[in-house]
DNA sequence: CCTTGTGAAGTTATTCACAGCA
DNA sequence: TGCTGTGAATAACTTCACAAGG
């Protein structure tokens, strides 16, 4: 085999980009590293680097195939099979979550959510069933679960995120303030924080009146 | 005046993560940087370069005041002011963004909702009331806006961001999958794409099953 | 001694420049 | 000519190594 290295992360990062932009329905068979470029305002030839780790699949003169390149970039992303998708915490994020349409799409399945409020648990959100966190490590004996969304309070971020290492979690979506890394080599941990992206932006737009 | 250098962006990212860090109640009056390295998981090299660029405010043996930092970075991130944040688009992300507790602690006041749909128009959530798209243009004229948070479905996207830039938006949080690329200079788009997220842990965890 | 601040070295990511091919 | 693929140059960022200071 030519190359098992891993792929740089802000590769990883572009091609999901590359990727919804050729999901969008495209009048051509083919498209150029500079139309994707221009679009998605890189330079072309950053795509071509990003592409090329995928493989040759360029032809000069006349692009990429985009059927071809929708094929590569699904099978190094892993959307060539379904991710089973936990949400752990059903709060206002959470249950928003629960009813984000973006994700089935993409074959990440809402399998179940997680909660200590007796309000909710075994209700339904958007056809998913609520369970008591306590029934997470059986929850995980019985289904294969890819993926952790932690939405909790943040006072509880780090015991949870802590107990679903210990439950054999390998992958987990934390979306509170806190930061937790992950002790384990083989449990990858990412972070969203909404409130950073307010206060970036804050940041910039501070900078910009001040030049 | 010493630097009026533009912070790196990923100093601007951090400097948020340690501004979030020191809010939490701190025993000691004083930090070092290997604690704050420590408990976010960087070196505490990177963290005394980042601080540096905010003036000398270390004190060697000692470590870094909190009351000094949390001043200097809420005045580098723009946090001295408040931040008047419209929500474009009041589907589920969008009403679940009003119900968010997190902003209005860092002095981003959600002052108004914009739909198309008659069914919320004119409704309150989160006591926050809802008005037309076209009344945007009004809206604005009559209160100061900072920064519109852009939920509308993703086919609505681009058009919806030219108009806010139209409008005289300078700072755009786009949390569509759409990649729109600001045409002026002074206007700043962030964008916030929670798909890439889970296709990004998907790769991730793709190739750690692999090796 | 402990911790900051910082030049130098090292690493990673991006752009430049151009060969090669349809 | 138009577009890919890629080595070389450049830029951005991080770590290393250590001087200085309470």
């Amino acid at each position: 085999m030519k190359k098992i290295k891993t792929l740089p992360n802000r590769t990883i990062t572009r091609l999901s980009l590359y990727y919804q932009l050729l999901l969008k329905p495209q009048e051509r068979e083919f498209i150029s590293s500079k139309e994707i470029a221009d679009q998605l305002g890189f330079s072309s030839e950053i795509v071509r680097k990003d592409l090329t780790l995928l493989g040759q699949l360029g032809i000069p003169k006349k692009g990429y195939k985009i059927k071809n390149l929708l094929e590569r970039i699904s099978i190094v992303l892993g959307l060539n099979k379904t991710w089973n998708v936990i949400i752990v915490g059903c709060g206002k994020l959470g249950s928003a979550l629960m009813k984000y349409p973006g994700f089935r799409e993409h074959k990440f399945n809402i399998i179940a959510g997680f909660d200590i409020s007796k309000k909710i648990i075994n209700k339904k959100i958007n056809g998913i069933k609520i369970y008591h966190l306590n029934h997470i490590k059986d929850f995980i004996k019985q289904n294969r679960v890819d993926i952790a969304v932690v939405t909790v309070p943040q006072e509880e971020a780090h015991r949870t995120i802590n107990y679903l290492i210990s439950c054999g979690i390998k992958g987990i979506l934390n979306f509170t303030p806190t930061v937790v890394n992950s002790t384990k080599e083989d449990v990858k941990i990412l972070k969203i924080d909404l409130t950073v992206e307010f206060l970036r932006l804050a940041c910039i737009l501070n900078t910009l009146n001040k030049s």
